[in-house]
RNA sequence: GUGGUUGUAGCUCAGUUGGCAGAGCGCUUGGUUGUGGUCCAAGUGGUCGUGGGUUCAAGUCCCAUCAUCCACCCCA
């Protein structure tokens, strides 16, 4: 253990022998996003520092403590994403998307950073799939985009987990409730955490999240809550939205108390939290952010998006055992014996190869026996001994593990026999 | 950033009042010439996280440090 280099803190390699669960997994999200028609977007890992503390919040804690961020040679500040909705933002502006179309459905993957301390299913590096719907500020484009997420987790064969929404209104009507809310808790603010005092000025909605049983308390008895300090037109939004998902018998609870760590959500927000996770049970959260393309310097536009973690995601399904305990299988393994027959021998995998057959061979000039316990192990369909006899009769015989019977082919009817 | 947990073989873990470093699984080889899974046998594998200290003697006791996991926090 003494000069090895290990992994930074907070990063994990994904193994050969897990990587299956993932492909498999990335395999149907890829399907049911194109199901829904929207199309995969690839932005840089790293972006200006500014886009990120314009977007997510100069005051929210990904912007202020948790952001890697350095100077390149201009000495520009630049930071490693710690979210993706900001970049996808930016690209949508930078490349004139609303002069394309005027509706954009898009999703995205790829790895995140952020330097918190990590915790089960959160890590410094991470990933995340998501999705963005630009172009339409009505109910049933949040309906849409809550029935995706929705339909993911369901396809994915996941079952204890809950979707929680709210709405926050509108910027200017939430500006309003939170004057209201900051007289009704003003007389109590001497009562409470240090930091629920602190956050009374700077983001008040997160005293809602406080897990402290006396803050709790004093929200629970003293807090308005948003919901009944919406305006009519914000009422009805929220209504309809509602009545899509009944429709589309999508099972909802309302929690009213639920606020969102990024700055830039309006209107509606959800979250998806699973049942069997530790605390950091959320495994996706989204909502409508009306404001932020104009805020980064775009023309107004409309927009919800949402976006998942996929250890979070991973973890629940092993803890529900969604994933078969294999990996992927061989169709033929083939057994060389010496160097006599090898030149032939490769030529012959190399031509079933090309015929579209996976195969593996022996590399190691093991024994026979070696070979047929390699072949085991990679569970491999058939295995195929070649030396001197096969190659003097022009003959192979074909063994198919499973049922150990083996059936005598000539060597170039292999790839017909394969193809049957 | 604040608390707590755990660090012994590739993996999962034993290791008594301080007295020769262990098991299972895995991996390698063999069980008659060139055939797997089960079985049998042998073998491989560890600076006991790292650095100090106490002791005749430390995996075991003490101190420090690093890593890890969990919770707070935050969030996906």
């Amino acid at each position: 253990m003494k000069n090895k280099i290990k992994s930074v803190k907070g990063t994990y390699d994904l193994l050969p022998s897990e990587i299956y669960k993932w492909q498999e997994v990335e395999n149907k999200l890829r399907s049911i996003f194109s199901l829904y028609n929207f199309l995969e977007i690839r932005t840089p890992i790293f972006e200006k520092s500014k886009l990120f503390s314009r977007s997510v919040g100069e005051f929210t804690d990904i912007v202020n403590k948790e952001m890697y961020s350095f100077l390149d040679k201009g000495k520009e500040s630049l930071t490693l994403r710690p979210e993706l909705t900001a970049s996808v933002v930016r690209s949508y502006i930078e490349h004139n998307f609303q002069q394309i179309s005027s509706i954009h459905k898009i999703w995205y993957y790829g790895p995140l950073f952020r330097q918190e301390k990590p915790q089960a299913g959160r890590y410094r590096q991470f990933y995340q799939f998501g999705s963005e719907i630009f172009g339409s500020a009505y109910p049933e484009s949040d309906v849409e985009l809550i029935d995706l997420a929705y339909t993911i987790y369901t396809k994915l064969g996941l079952k204890n987990w809950t979707l929680y929404i709210n709405t926050l209104g509108k910027k200017e009507n939430r500006n309003k409730y939170i004057e209201i809310l900051k007289e009704s808790l003003f007389p109590y603010k001497d009562k409470m955490c240090a930091n629920c005092k602190n956050r009374f000025d700077k983001n008040i909605l997160r005293l809602f999240d406080c897990k402290n049983s006396n803050c709790k308390k004093i929200m629970n008895e003293y807090a308005p809550l948003i919901i009944d300090h919406l305006s009519n037109d914000e009422k009805d939004y929220f209504e309809e939205v509602k009545s899509l998902l009944d429709q589309l018998n999508i099972n909802y609870e309302i929690d009213p108390t639920m606020v969102r760590g990024l700055d830039y959500y309006t209107n509606m927000i959800f979250e998806i939290r699973s049942e069997n996770l530790g605390s950091q049970d959320a495994l996706c959260g989204g909502g409508r952010y009306n404001n932020l393309v104009e805020d980064l310097g775009g023309k107004f536009t409309p927009a919800v998006g949402f976006a998942a973690g996929m250890e979070r995601l991973m973890i629940a399904m092993e803890k529900e055992n969604l994933f078969k305990n294999e990996s992927e299988e061989l169709d033929i393994y083939i057994a060389i014996m010496n160097k006599n027959v090898r030149n032939k021998a490769m030529q012959i995998v190399k031509e079933i190869r090309n015929n579209g057959h996976s195969v593996d061979m022996d590399l190691q000039r093991r024994s026979v026996k070696a070979m047929m316990r390699e072949a085991n192990k990679k569970r491999a369909k058939y295995s195929i001994v070649i030396g001197e006899n096969e190659l003097q009769s022009g003959e192979v015989n074909i063994k198919t593990m499973e049922s150990g019977k083996a059936k005598t082919v000539k060597i170039d009817k292999i790839n017909d026999f394969l193809s049957v």
